[in-house]
DNA sequence: GAACCGCTGGCAACTAGCTGCCAAACCCCT
DNA sequence: AGGGGTTTGGCAGCTAGTTGCCAGCGGTTC
């Protein structure tokens, strides 16, 4: 095979690539913007199926926030990540669809055409190096699934956030009861709910969680 | 030109991809593990003349942490921000280099061999849009290297790790301690060390702040 | 060995934070 | 107005966290 072919169309590629799918010992990794934007018919059973009918050791699934909109798809990524893929969301927009596979094969999409979308798969060492490096960087910075899903905005009223905010500031409860023109009494009741809220079992815990969550910028 | 050509070592590049750099108009955008792998000698200068010379809208460039660890290629950076270009630093590992011109064409660096390093240049619009797509990810996920150098990591011992570790886990002094294998006293002082370094009034505030750090992945 | 570190860990006094209980205040509906 | 639910805030007792003080315990230095 050249090093790197263009293909137009899904089915051609998968009679011209879907080889390659099955022949994935290592690791599986993917860049997506939708979830399985590609063997679309039944995408949750084919993509359970390829997950677990070949012995890939490390499948790994980037995706951008927007997967997480619709109750299908939301549904489709607990399932795939339930196939054993790890499956984490990014914070801004991903390709249409890339994929490394066995950090030997990538295969990339471009735009849909007259022709049907264009598929790039190339092996050359250096392409498919950088987009794996750049993959790995992405991944890096996303949220995992789970935490994602956790972590979704433990949606919190503005009394809420002023005791955040407070707390943030690092005063004592005194001070910031003061602050708040409340009770020290309901500023505690206040931090308990918060506490709460975010699942931590100390404030500690939930500082990082607000932390993370970006609840203090 | 075809879609896609790979040149081996630097001075076949220059010599045959050079026109392209002249060539950019709108946006120059870059992904490196090092600062200026490549135009090697007088590396800021040719650097500060490229950006300077071609009236490019926008040039961003992304590093791996590393490139910190030096006083000289910190400067660089420094100097590279100073000369107009954004410069972001990323989470975890970048490629050796990764370069996008125009959105059209793509340069990618691979490893080192006999012959010289290996440098793919490409035009496919499906490769080029795939790692520009990763690299929009990653560049939003990194931090600007201003704000990065502001807050610059407090830098903690293994300990003090360890010591965030069992706060994050939301654990009772008197657990973590235990779980730590040190005194309630030395686990306490540890902790007190912890919010001196990071400059918080509270355990929540050591909390957000590292979780800001990304201190606790 | 003696003096001198830095680090540890026990003790103790103190402060801050946590929570159950209840009365008072408030709100909404009839 | 009156009843029922929710929220507030005071009180109290408790636990967890904070800090100073000092006695050890290994190194290093002279």
């Amino acid at each position: 095979m050249a090093e790197s072919v263009t293909i137009h169309g899904e089915l051609d590629l998968l009679a011209r690539a879907g080889h390659l799918f099955s022949s994935v010992s290592e690791e599986f990794v993917c860049a997506a913007r939708d979830l399985d934007t590609w063997p679309r018919p039944r995408s949750q059973e084919s993509a359970r199926a390829r997950v677990r009918a070949s012995p890939v050791q490390r499948v790994r699934k980037l995706f951008s926030p927007t997967v997480l909109v619709g109750e299908d798809s939301r549904r489709g990524l607990v399932e795939l990540a339930g196939s054993g893929a790890q499956v984490r969301i990014a914070a801004g927009a991903l390709p249409h669809e890339t994929i490394v596979m066995d950090r030997r094969y990538a295969i990339l999409a471009g735009a849909d055409a007259p022709t049907g979308r264009a598929y790039t798969v190339t092996t050359d060492p250096a392409v498919v190096g950088g987009v794996y490096a750049l993959f790995e960087a992405a991944w890096e910075a996303a949220t995992d699934l789970a935490a994602f899903l956790r972590g979704e905005q433990p949606h919190l009223d503005s009394g809420s956030r002023a005791v955040l905010r407070a707390l943030g500031s690092g005063a004592t409860d005194e001070a910031a009861a003061r602050e708040l023109g409340m009770s020290l009494r309901t500023y505690r009741r206040r931090v308990a709910e918060l506490l709460a809220a975010l699942d931590a079992g100390s404030r500690f815990q939930a500082g990082v969680r607000a932390g993370e969550l970006g609840l203090t910028g």
